[in-house]
RNA sequence: CGGGAUGUGGCUCAGUUUGGUAGAGCGCUGCGUUCGGGACGCAGAGGCCGUGGGUUCGAAUCCCGCCAUCCCGACCA
């Protein structure tokens, strides 16, 4: 934490994570035709007032910025909480024809929220993030860019950083301020509670009709255009740790870790063993992230500290290695050990990686589906809920009340109701027992 | 925002009950010996005891306000 109530430094290892994490979903982004843009990071109130559900839904954790040098302004601004108000004036001076659409824009910033608890990483007040805002002039197209977007954040979670995801639409009751509908990707941390690791939102015309955003049709009619926004934020990281940490510290996913290999010399003191580490991580580096550290700290000192930073791979070379022409690989996530010829040590490295990308998703699976449960009623709920973290799953009759009751007397809110639906027993609610609309997956969530 | 707890070198904490010149371990600096799972010896540096006020000859210690952090709950999207 800094200073500031609620708000975290990150400093370099984390700012590197979070620098790779951006790379790639930038690319992923820009591969799906998404610009990126920079709006802002003040907000008139009277924009922010625009659209009823949304103010109502973020004015109670907006900070205002009052005065400006020594006077006071005329109208207060709002440090953004997140940004459809800036986005939805902006489209609605350079959107008038059809031609214009759509429009798919991104952009990479910080947002302020003023939370009344906070935690690292799942709740600062202020946090990195990404949102996107696009408008499409069909509803049909902005609601496939909605899933469109949702699909890249579950493969983006499940192939680069070894985290299961579950997709699925959000309750009314959690949905976003301002949106038709809100989808979420839920990931189930390692001690059973969950969190909502990503969003997107389906906005319909909503916006668009507050901000007076109109288009005109090939047919010369006036529409309003259709809109969505999605977001993944630095809460990333804090899943990232949740979800594959051990008692020894952080377990990074190769694909994100700031260093893939580490090497480290052992014996640095006899001859050439340091000038050998060098040239190992100068051979490695041209294909893998790969630090060494020919500081004087014991072996076993280094061996704890780059466990303790989640390196996916250690590189162990001493003179009896060199000896024989190998190194020793050891796997964090397993620590099991591999003696390398050097001559096959890219090969070997990129094999790991790979193995440990594949083994951090299986276990992670693994530890979900044994904490995954199914209840008939509210009693069955409550015994699941009192003794377990994890994901219950149950039908729902849609009614409101039923989630507001199963959080006082389970503590567990909604999580999501999963575009993969099952039937589950006789298909009837989980609190009243009539015919059910949806399974939804209720779970404690950080 | 409610209930509880805590703020003392970089970190973890003792000292507060019973007011009397600020302590430990780890970390840090230097030198030497070590080095295949968190090494050791010697010598050092480092603190307006969260902050503002009050009581007192004297406050880390007692009283009041504020700030921050942690746990439980509410809020959260």
């Amino acid at each position: 934490y800094s200073s500031v109530r609620g708000c975290m430094i990150l400093r370099p290892y984390g700012y590197a994570i979070w620098e790779n994490i951006q790379h790639i979903l930038d690319g992923m982004f820009k591969d799906t035709g998404h610009e990126n843009v920079y709006m802002p990071m003040l907000i008139p109130e009277s924009l922010l007032q625009k659209e009823k559900d949304h103010v109502e839904g973020f004015a109670p954790e907006v900070a205002w910025v009052t005065q400006g040098g020594n006077e006071t302004l005329a109208e207060r601004l709002c440090v953004r909480p997140t940004s459809e108000t800036l986005f939805c004036e902006h489209f609605s001076h350079i959107i008038t024809s059809y031609r214009d659409l759509p429009k798919l824009y991104n952009q990479w910033c910080s947002v302020l929220r003023w939370e009344k608890t906070t935690r690292p990483f799942l709740r600062t007040a202020e946090f990195l993030w990404q949102e996107g805002h696009t408008m499409h002039a069909t509803a049909q197209e902005a609601i496939d860019e909605t899933e469109q977007m949702l699909n890249i954040y579950a493969q983006f979670c499940q192939e680069q950083l070894s985290m299961p995801v579950i997709k699925g639409r959000k309750t009314e009751k959690e949905k976003f301020a301002g949106a038709e509908a809100t989808y979420t990707i839920e990931a189930m941390m390692h001690d059973g509670k969950s969190l909502q690791s990503g969003t997107s939102h389906y906005f319909g015309d909503g916006f668009a009709r507050a901000f007076h955003i109109t288009y005109t049709d090939k047919d010369n009619t006036l529409q309003y255009p259709h809109q969505t926004s999605w977001g993944v934020s630095t809460r990333i990281i804090g899943a990232i740790i949740m979800t594959h940490g051990d008692d020894s510290g952080l377990v990074l996913p190769p694909a994100i870790a700031p260093m893939q290999v580490v090497v480290l010399p052992i014996a640095q003191q006899k001859p050439g063993v340091c000038e050998k580490a060098t040239e190992l991580q100068a051979r490695l580096k041209k294909r893998f992230r790969t630090g060494i550290d020919l500081s004087d700290n014991s072996p076993g000192w280094k061996f704890s500290q780059y466990e303790m930073k989640g390196v996916p791979l250690r590189l162990e070379i001493g003179p009896k290695d060199m000896e024989k022409d190998q190194c020793v690989l050891v796997r964090r996530d397993t620590r099991e050990k591999y003696f390398v010829p050097l001559a096959e040590l890219e090969e070997k490295v990129e094999v790991l990686l790979a193995e440990i990308a594949k083994n951090l998703y299986q276990r992670a699976l693994e530890n979900r589906e044994r904490r995954t449960w199914v209840a008939a009623n509210m009693d069955e709920l409550k015994e699941i809920a009192d003794h377990n973290n994890g994901f219950i799953k149950s039908m729902w009759c849609g009614d409101e009340a039923f989630e507001r009751k199963l959080k006082e007397v389970a503590g567990v809110s909604s999580r999501c109701m999963p575009y993969q639906q099952e039937v589950l027993g006789e298909n009837r609610c989980v609190c009243c027992g009539k015919p059910a609309k949806a399974m939804v997956i209720w779970g404690k969530a950080y």
